[in-house]
DNA sequence: ACTGGTAAGTAACACGTGTTAACAGAATCT
DNA sequence: AGATTCTGTTAACACGTGTTACTTACCAGT
């Protein structure tokens, strides 16, 4: 073991000959002062020969700046477990993260003890706040936001002005169940994904209402079913939904996950997709390309989102302020052998 | 906006009229020093008062520890995109953090800028690390050892002496090719999970070819096709095996998502399943039971391995020793319909 | 009454960094 | 020549905390 004690400034500086404060200038390119170029050559060599790192925890004291956001994700872990949608979002969230020279912490909370994340900002662990799936009674964000804290969300929460970075789900609900309208359909079913008090939840399922208004259709409530984020969950609401007669032709599942264990439910009934049911998923994930028959489903961005909301966070946290409070990434139909033959 | 000023340690010593060396006994219950009830008493409710939280920069600069741990994932990023398992690993890593009081510092890194993870522990951002699919060549990785650094790994380099927390995917691939030998089955295929550079994919394969070799059977390696985490991979490579003549009657997917694609191909070539083709996958990730047919697969645990590499990396950086090295948690077959009609 | 010991509390230092204000010396201006 | 600016560098302070060494005050034992 060389150098068993990490070196610090002060080493460098003896070693280099100057003054703790000349390093402290030359290795943050002050741009203020000016610096001899021999001087800086010979803290920048100083600097490499003793493989110097600044104590990322002096810094931080003194600047008041931590250079870390903190992901929180509200979901349920039974959530987590199963969506496919979260890593994306996290590689978009680091990746914007690592091009500003921050570093993303991760927060998984219970989303019943709500809340749970303000000590990451009171402990000036993070300097600023990403929230997945924002729940709405959720005050402690509230009064976080009014304290001046840096948030952003992923989703929204209407009654707020918290700044947000959402996909336009509604747009792409819409999309989907107007997509089944035009091939002919007019007793369509609904599979949400999550309790409805998710918002977006809320939103997919608002889409569906708009696409048959619309088009005229006469909203019936008895085709509409929760689902839970999991396929046993579309799986059950399914199977109810093909015992109201007259029998639907086609289904809108706002989750592909979800609509993989309807899918099973309705070959399980001797059904055939898409010929007696058609079904539209939502979320495009990598797996839905290879479903049995392959899903028609709206794709989101899910990189984009991480990497929209984690650009705009630091942005924020660096005072530059945003141009619009909110912004909306679309989404998109993708047409597969699930809905047309 | 009440206090805008966050309260430190400073403030609570004046508001209860104290010195700040007692308020920092108070809160941190240091056993050494006695304090009166009364005082005690006072720290704690001007304290609550101030709603005070320390500074974990203030902290962390004298103690030397963050309290933090860094989660490191190798995985490419078309990798972490499809990957269902890694949610639930994570997870696993943060609850174990979280009993400790430990946070959980993500950092993706490109495979190839292999060494990307060395600053963390340089800046003295995290305490230890916690390596998620290790690469052979890593040489950072073992220079970081030599050191001294807090280590571990979820997957093994067999090389070395780092300690790991691994499945033993071997046997469970094993169990998986010998429930297909026992059915009867003589020529049966494999797709690997991923190139053979990954240890996992060796892991994997060799499981394969010992349950074979047990049986008998001799090796054809014409039968071996190589998955690269894709779907997709696993539907070319099925479409290649089941050109081979005479026909395979079974086959071993090393991985649920490659395994989806290689059903796909199977039901496209007008083949049933299991009858004239058995499946075995890997994984069991939570769609895998919503397969059509349902999936028969090894069931790893993701969860857990999250957690116990989370739980040895903190009792390491402790300084408590683990009781042995290395720590292999079992799999476990789960038999479905793709199998076994 | 003196010694020794304990309980209760504090002053002072250390951790490693960023930054302000000041200081010599050289160059430029009036 | 004296006054002023500019260049290069540094001493000193601040950030908020944990911890060691030190002071009191009090009580028990001879």
């Amino acid at each position: 073991m060389p150098n068993k004690k990490r070196s610090t400034s002060q080493d460098v500086a003896t070693t280099a000959g100057v003054s703790r404060t000349t390093v402290s200038f030359v290795l943050n390119n002050v741009p203020s002062v000016s610096i001899s170029d021999v001087t800086r050559q010979r803290v920048l060599d100083a600097a490499r020969k003793l493989d110097y790192h600044p104590n990322v925890a002096g810094r931080k004291l003194v600047s008041g700046k931590s250079y870390t956001i903190g992901l929180v994700l509200c979901q349920s872990p039974e959530q987590v477990f199963t969506d496919a949608f979260l890593p994306q979002v996290m590689l978009g969230v680091e990746q914007a993260a690592l091009q500003q020279g921050f570093h993303v912490l991760l927060k998984p909370i219970d989303p019943n003890d709500a809340g749970g994340y303000t000590g990451l900002i009171r402990e000036n662990h993070v300097d600023g706040i990403l929230i997945s799936g924002p729940r709405q009674d959720d005050t402690a964000l509230i009064n976080l936001h009014e304290e001046g804290v840096p948030l952003m969300l992923m989703g929204q929460l209407p009654q707020t002005q918290i700044p947000f970075v959402d996909v336009n789900a509604t747009a792409g609900a819409e999309a989907a169940v107007r997509h089944l309208i035009d091939l002919g359909h007019q007793r369509i079913g609904m599979v949400t994904n999550a309790p409805l008090n998710y918002t977006s939840a809320q939103q997919r399922r608002n889409g569906y209402l708009q696409a048959l208004e619309s088009a005229g259709i006469l909203v019936d409530h008895s085709l509409i079913r929760d689902g839970n984020y999991t396929p046993a969950s579309g799986f059950a609401a399914m199977a109810s939904l093909l015992e109201v007669s007259p029998r639907i032709t086609a289904v809108f599942v706002a989750s592909d996950v979800v609509a993989m264990g309807a899918m099973l439910a309705i070959k399980r009934a001797g059904l055939r997709i898409p010929e007696d049911i058609a079904i539209v998923g939502f979320d495009d994930i990598p797996l839905a390309e290879f479903f049995d028959p392959p899903l028609t489903t709206v794709h989101l961005p899910a990189y984009g989102l991480g990497w929209a909301a984690g650009e705009r966070l630091i942005r924020l946290i660096q005072g530059e302020g945003l141009h619009e409070n909110s912004l909306l990434l679309e989404s998109k139909l993708i047409t597969r052998q699930s809905s047309v033959a």
